[in-house]
DNA sequence: TCAAACTGGTTTGATACAAAACTACATTGA
DNA sequence: TCAATGTAGTTTTGTATCAAACCAGTTTGA
């Protein structure tokens, strides 16, 4: 409790030009995790401005692209969504003709995705901006990005 | 590109055997940062159990404890959401009569906010399973978490 | 002083996501 | 060999979230 007169403290507005305080969340990893997650994607969004891209996108493209023939699950997996996120977002793909799928022989339950030409082009110009969004990013944590990155490879790999 | 039989490639499955490759997405901050608070926010909720703790309560709770009297406007900022998302988290907390509101005389669209007993009872049980997760969190980045909060918070002020 | 611009909060509409139930196929083991 | 079990992908359902439009009250400036 941070205020002493409690008669007052009831009912009394908190003056906004006070700082608000975050009290046990200010030392929270989690809490600020998810604040600079937001803000991340919210710049993301900026830089790539109108041109249509849902932001699952482009973590797919550039997955399928370096592993052509990949499975949904494992697209899945690699991306780190749930499968039933990746289906919409696969058969909008599908339907604008950026990826192309094939059955696979051995296993009927299952396929193996490829980028088309279209495909191709489309992750070039995200993959652009994806980069001038990370040299933003790099900017700001400098030379502790490696150390950055592998805190956070360490999150997932323990609490995943 | 990966393969380079091509004639094949365009239809062959990736073995799942096979170490997915990410490609530029390896290096990019932004890409782990969204991997590892999905991570975190999903071992907290494995933690809180079913124990009825939509995810906002606990840093909306947390705040309006430290910040008695606070705005709408102001909770939404220092949480981090936008105050569209906010409104309906208040409905349900003043419904659940977790946090009462008092009107501002000073300025009748604005009202103040603070918690009920069972809303600090509430909290106070929260807080115990945050405890717990941050300690995980904790072990995993050692003694690298204050440099590692300091950075969340740069991308946050520079990015936001 | 009062119209214009601004601000706090709510509503509406759209999207992203996960979990669970389901279908079709595959693997296992008695 | 075939029933039980497991796995890939889809569908359905529920929630969190933001953005934009909106309303009411406040501030500003001519």
């Amino acid at each position: 409790m941070d205020k002493t007169d409690i008669s007052k403290a009831q009912t009394r507005v908190k003056d906004d030009a006070e700082p608000v305080l975050l009290g046990e969340l200010e030392n929270y990893v989690g809490f600020h995790l998810r604040l600079a997650q937001s803000a991340s994607f919210k710049a993301f969004r900026r830089l790539t401005g109108e041109s249509s891209l849902r932001p699952g996108w482009f973590a797919v493209l550039a997955i399928i692209h370096h592993n052509p023939g990949i499975t949904p699950m494992a697209l899945s997996r690699a991306s780190g969504r749930d499968k039933s996120t990746i289906t919409p977002v696969l058969r909008e793909l599908l339907h604008e003709e950026l990826v192309r799928r094939s059955t696979n022989p051995a296993d009927k339950r299952s396929y193996a995705l490829f980028l088309t030409p279209a495909g191709e082009e489309k992750l070039a110009h995200l993959a652009a901006c994806a980069a001038e969004h990370d040299r933003e990013l790099d900017e700001i944590v400098g030379d502790k990005k490696q150390e950055m990155i592998r805190l956070l490879r360490r999150i997932v790999a323990v609490l995943d």
